[in-house]
DNA sequence: GAATGGTTGTCAAGATTCTGTCTAAGGTGC
DNA sequence: GCACCTTAGACAGAATCTTGACAACCATTC
């Protein structure tokens, strides 16, 4: 734990830089005890970085419609104060709040936001939980309201990079490791890789290597890793049955070279027949669940 | 430990090139510690260069929205004082071993060693260093020999995945704070984001917040995300000048509505200006210097 | 439907702190 | 000699402090 080196900031700055009124920060301070700040020895108050990202974990609940109690006691207790040792694990914020706090948070652009919903999340549940509960449902939230045009394509596409970072993030050396390979790639045309990459987290605490080549992955780049790496299973996901159709033949021939699964909402038990392959369940978390139990 | 070999200056002559009163100086002496000027035999106050930069360090701290006190405890934390000056960047590895060693990491597909590699030298040298030392030569050298067909695309694509949430782990919160908002997009066509990443890390270090939308943007993407949140400059990012090309009439149109920097190696000067954009430097680390400097 | 009571953002008043600037009386440097 | 600098203290405006109150709003109860 850094002990935040950073600039403190006082309450003006504060609430400048949050949205948030100076009088309500030391209400809910008053209140809820949401801040324990420190002071000048004149007794200004004194935040730090920690304090701000809870500003915004409050302000992203309060938005997504949680009380302003209930949300300070759920940011309270994801992360305890210096000696407020928490009262241990309360039951916790239904995980379709957490979730609807986090799409409030992307789509405000609000990475610092959604960060730290996600911090808050991922302190009390484990990753598998955070992915299936949390980020993906607000993905998929965030998607309906696109097509139905409640929000611009720019808001869904900031929300991917933001989610893509932080799962990336998390993913670091899950190459490393003794367990089985598994290859993960989009196919060509296909740029929705965050399922793919929870995908591949999932499998990962299950113990594999994950190797991962990315959105919109040519088929003979893929082809090449396989020769190179010898994986276990090749996994390749498409929200659309589209992007495995253009490349059916070169995945028959993939098929044949290595044990190639196809999964996403692209992926269908026919499709993957003719090409030779599997199919994993439309969801990712039970995707790696059936492929770590065969 | 240089003794400083350059000019002394007066409190007049450095209240006149930082543009701070010298009564101000003085106070900030007196009550903060911030400088400690040697002194003539009648006791006039003598500052070197450190003493100016700290300076100009306090006001962009206090331009920033941090209390004098605060800025002053940073300033003085962070750089040594004139008697214990260490001039810091010790010369270590050349960064060019690290750049080899990250290079053949990737090209194995060992995200771990990659990773390890890069811990290394951010824990001797700034991100910007790195970046500009050790990451990009290496994804340079990487694309040379993709190019020239000594390793497979699948080896550069897994090599930029990896680097792409390496940055982005490092970018987290980039969006924070109060400077003034950079928006960053790769135009259609264009899957090359680290260089553009890198800058906007650099940027951010300067002080600015940072909206990523990521590789491949429709141009009416960032022109949506332009009218929510009015960024005080937008920066396209390609290698090539067709993505420029192709998208040059929304591209003009967007100039109209926002600063547009592009940069690059696909970006010219005279494409700027018939695009009524400006141009940045094509090396990140300078493009954001560049831009910082406006 | 009216009354009650809890929640929550905002405001008020008077005191205190923070910080840039100023004053006064004198000394330094060229 | 003149411009510049020194110290010590004072000052004023902006910002913040604490305590308490208030009004709008919502849910419950009678």
């Amino acid at each position: 734990m850094t002990p935040d080196t950073g600039p403190r900031l006082r309450i003006g700055e504060l609430s400048r830089r949050t949205g948030v009124r100076a009088d309500t920060l030391r209400a809910w301070e008053r209140r809820y005890g949401l801040l324990r700040p420190e002071r000048t020895d004149g007794g200004f108050r004194l935040y730090g970085s920690a304090d701000e990202a809870r500003v915004r974990a409050m302000t992203a609940r309060i938005e997504a419609g949680v009380s302003a109690a209930e949300a300070a006691r759920l940011t309270v207790s994801s992360a305890p104060m210096a000696d407020a040792a928490g009262d241990g694990a309360t039951e916790g914020e239904p995980l379709t709040a957490s979730a609807g706090a986090l799409r409030v948070a992307l789509e405000a652009f609000d990475d610092s936001g959604a960060n730290a919903v996600l911090d808050e999340a991922l302190s009390r549940l484990t990753l598998e939980a955070v992915a299936e509960g949390v980020i993906l449902p607000a993905m998929r939230q965030i998607g309906n309201r696109w097509e139905s045009g409640e929000i611009s394509i720019a808001q869904e596409h900031f929300a991917t990079g933001v989610i893509r970072g932080r799962l990336l993030s998390v993913a670091r050396n899950w190459g490393a490791g003794t367990g089985p390979l598994a290859l993960l790639a989009c196919p060509p045309g296909e740029s929705h890789d965050l399922g793919l990459i929870s995908f591949g987290l999932v499998l990962h605490s299950r113990g594999w290597r994950i190797t991962y080549l990315g959105a919109d992955t040519p088929i003979d780049t893929i082809s090449q890793a396989v020769g190179d790496l010898h994986p276990d299973a090749i996994v390749l996901a498409a929200l659309d049955p589209a992007p495995f159709e253009s490349a059916a033949e070169e995945l028959s021939a993939l098929a044949s070279a290595g044990r190639v699964l196809i999964a996403g909402a692209g992926a269908s038990p026919e499709l993957a027949q003719r090409l030779g392959a599997r199919v994993l369940d439309e969801d990712p978390v039970g995707a790696a669940r059936q492929l770590n139990a065969t």
